[in-house]
DNA sequence: AGTCACCTGATT
DNA sequence: AATCAGGTGACT
């Protein structure tokens, strides 16, 4: 499920719930996508520390440990990381689980097993963060220097809002939904978006997650979409039917006549 | 720059 | 049985 609202909503509970507390004993259920490999060595890194800050980057989840290593969480598609009071309520998905010295357990859970776990020193947390584009949601995504990086780059429009050394954060729906927004096409190449577009991209995108993560954050299941999973049906600004075409293997959704301009 | 592999479950 | 799924890295 997770995009950066979502990532964001787990972040928080996980600040309210895990902030202080000791890992008592971590248990793997599933190895891949696991780093360390093995159970005994994840346990090795792991047991005793305590969590002392929750940090989110993108769609990734740092949960600091005491004595200078990062637990590091990526969800993909299906994950989920979330505290169960005791670990006899551990989900059939459960990959890992932490149990906490006050009896409950940190779950991550993955039906799809796609998501990874893995323990980072603070310069591998560091060079792994650097990777990542700016926080969309942060001081540094300005309207300038998303220009910037727009214009030296080719890529179609929507998937260069997907790739994480851009912008940090957008996904599948945010990306077609901001895209809309902004009237752009999703297959545009994006050094050929205009200036004013461009900027009216970048405040769509602020616009859009922030809403999002008021939404997903108050707890509303779902948060409303222009575009995205609407196919056929007619575009809410302008009754054309929705359209969904494939964009480097996924399904991209977007009004024919508020988004023209694909070349 | 495009396609595929990683996995499993829900839906058609 | 086939297709789809809100992600990403590793291939050609």
């Amino acid at each position: 499920m997770p995009e950066l609202p979502e990532v964001e909503a787990v972040c928080r509970e996980l600040r309210r719930q895990v902030l202080g507390a000791e890992i008592a004993r971590s248990r793997v259920f599933r190895r891949s996508g696991v780093r360390p490999a093995t159970p005994a060595l994840l346990a090795r890194r792991t047991r005793g520390r305590t969590i002392t800050a929750v940090d989110r980057r993108g769609k990734n989840i740092f949960l600091h440990l005491s004595g200078g290593t990062v637990l590091r969480v990526h969800l993909r598609m299906t994950g989920d990381l979330r505290v169960v009071g005791d670990a006899r309520l551990r989900p059939a998905a459960t990959r890992v689980s932490f149990e906490l010295n006050d009896g409950r357990s940190l779950i991550f859970e993955d039906p799809r097993a796609l998501g990874v776990l893995d323990v980072l020193s603070l310069p591998e947390a560091a060079t792994m963060m650097a990777a990542l584009g700016p926080e969309p949601l942060g001081e540094e995504f300005t309207a300038g220097s998303f220009v910037m990086s727009a214009q030296r780059s080719r890529k179609p429009a929507k998937l260069f809002l997907m790739d994480q050394s851009h912008v940090a954060g957008l996904g599948n729906i945010y990306a077609a939904e901001a895209l809309f927004r902004a009237r752009v096409h999703p297959a545009r190449p994006m050094n050929r978006v205009f200036r004013s577009k461009l900027v009216a991209l970048h405040a769509a995108i602020v616009e859009v997650l922030r809403e999002a993560v008021e939404a997903v954050c108050e707890g509303a299941d779902d948060f409303p979409r222009q575009v995205y999973g609407r196919e056929d049906q007619p575009c809410f600004r302008c009754g054309a039917r929705i359209r969904r075409m494939p964009q480097g293997g996924r399904s991209t959704y977007f009004c024919p006549h508020c988004q023209k301009g694909s070349a």
